[in-house]
DNA sequence: CCAACCAGATTGGCCTTACCAATTTGGTAG
DNA sequence: CTACCAAATTGGTAAGGCCAATCTGGTTGG
């Protein structure tokens, strides 16, 4: 974790606690930097990431605002406060997995229409790969993304894969803890293989009813974490 | 226009006009700021930004690294793009019409069976202000806008709201040519109030042909736009 | 003679400090 | 109430020091 990086990490928080609310202009840069400890420049890199996530706004010559974060901010400002280890809320997770839902089982109809050889072969490829990483034992995590990836690639929609690579970016540590029982990593290996059997067979909705069942597994997951956080908090 | 995004502007074509390949390494921050008459400070303000997108990579002691943009960008690079007025490929059109097609459909189908009183209030808060704004002759793109919003809103999942509100910014300028004609905006006020009843009966089947319908209209105006580009191109 | 290795220079990102310019803002005087 | 002025604040520049990685060339040991 570089210091560029921690600032923000430790911004948010800032943010967060003071309990500003949308339109609320924050200090000035100067002090800003000055209470953080670090020089203007390094301040103003990390508040141009938060402007373009839609975390802030800067008024020239006026002052930094806090936008709307919610309902306005980037798909991507998730992602980045995942990447800093800040956890989800217990809502965030329900919406993304509901929306990784949406977006997998249209993809995954998409690819089975349109799919042609060489999106079957980067796939083939991926689960030739998947194969020998159980037989090592390694961890499955990078793999199953890869997988999914190639599907959605598979559906010719760059936007598509553009959206579902932040959902995946977003869960990447977690889905190593998950692979990390080695029992699911053969189940979801054959649950590939045979969503990739329906892309074969060009069949929409084998295919959907494929990636439904396989997503079952990994959302069950994430509900069961859901009640231990809650347990334990 | 700033001159810290008109910098990333200027980067943009700088990096794809010297024909990188993903993995390549860019000039130096010193020799990039010298090139572009800018202090490294602005500069690497702006190599910040694009880190934060995924078009480029910061290695320590190393260099910046171009990476794959087109599939692992973020989709604000997107964003991003168009408000610097850069316009969207063909291809990049059609899979956001297509990809916004996916995604809306879903949302009203959640809405209908989601919304509240809350949501209903909203609603026709912007029908009424898109009312009053037809009535005075001014450009219904803004209270468009807010319409659809609202819906996803009303669908209950803010993550969702996130990604559909960034195809919004998206599309904003050309939003407001399309209304520049305006017979387009009472039709399409007529469509919002069909589809507000069908959320109002709950019924998601009528939600949802009453936004396919809608977004029809929507579509063929960039189908006959892509027409009229490639002819003149 | 050759290969391995070690030390120093170079490169390049990271961060700070200091400074000036331009604009907004708020108050004040007329 | 208007015009103006001064303070506050961001925008941007320049120069320099620090640290880590990498390259290079010479030296040393086999």
């Amino acid at each position: 974790m570089d210091e560029r990086t921690s600032l923000i990490g430790r911004l948010l928080p800032f943010i967060a606690h003071r309990r500003l609310e949308p339109g609320d202009r924050l200090p000035s840069e100067r002090e800003l930097a000055e209470r953080f400890g670090v020089s203007r420049g390094a301040l103003r890199e990390a508040i141009a990431v938060l402007e373009t996530l839609r975390m802030v706004e800067r008024r020239p010559n006026s002052g930094i605002y806090l936008r709307a974060v919610d309902k306005q901010g980037s798909l991507d400002a998730i992602v980045l406060q995942a990447e800093l280890g800040i956890p989800l809320t217990e809502t965030e997770v329900r919406e993304v997995v509901e929306l990784r839902r949406i977006l997998e089982l249209q993809a995954v109809r998409l690819a089975a229409e349109r799919r042609d050889a060489a999106d079957l072969a980067r796939i083939d490829q991926v689960l030739a790969e998947s194969a020998r990483v159980i037989g090592a034992g390694e961890n499955l995590a990078d793999q199953d993304a890869a997988f999914h990836l190639a599907v959605v690639e598979a559906a010719g929609n760059h936007v598509f894969l553009r959206v579902v690579n932040s959902f995946y970016l977003l869960s990447r540590t977690r889905r190593r803890h998950y692979f990390a029982d080695g029992q699911r990593a053969p189940l979801s290996h054959a649950q590939h293989v045979a969503l990739r059997d329906a892309l074969v067979a060009r069949d929409p909705d084998r295919a959907e009813a494929a990636m439904g069942g396989h997503l079952r597994g990994v959302e069950s997951y994430w509900m069961e974490l859901l009640q231990r956080r809650s347990r334990t908090d």
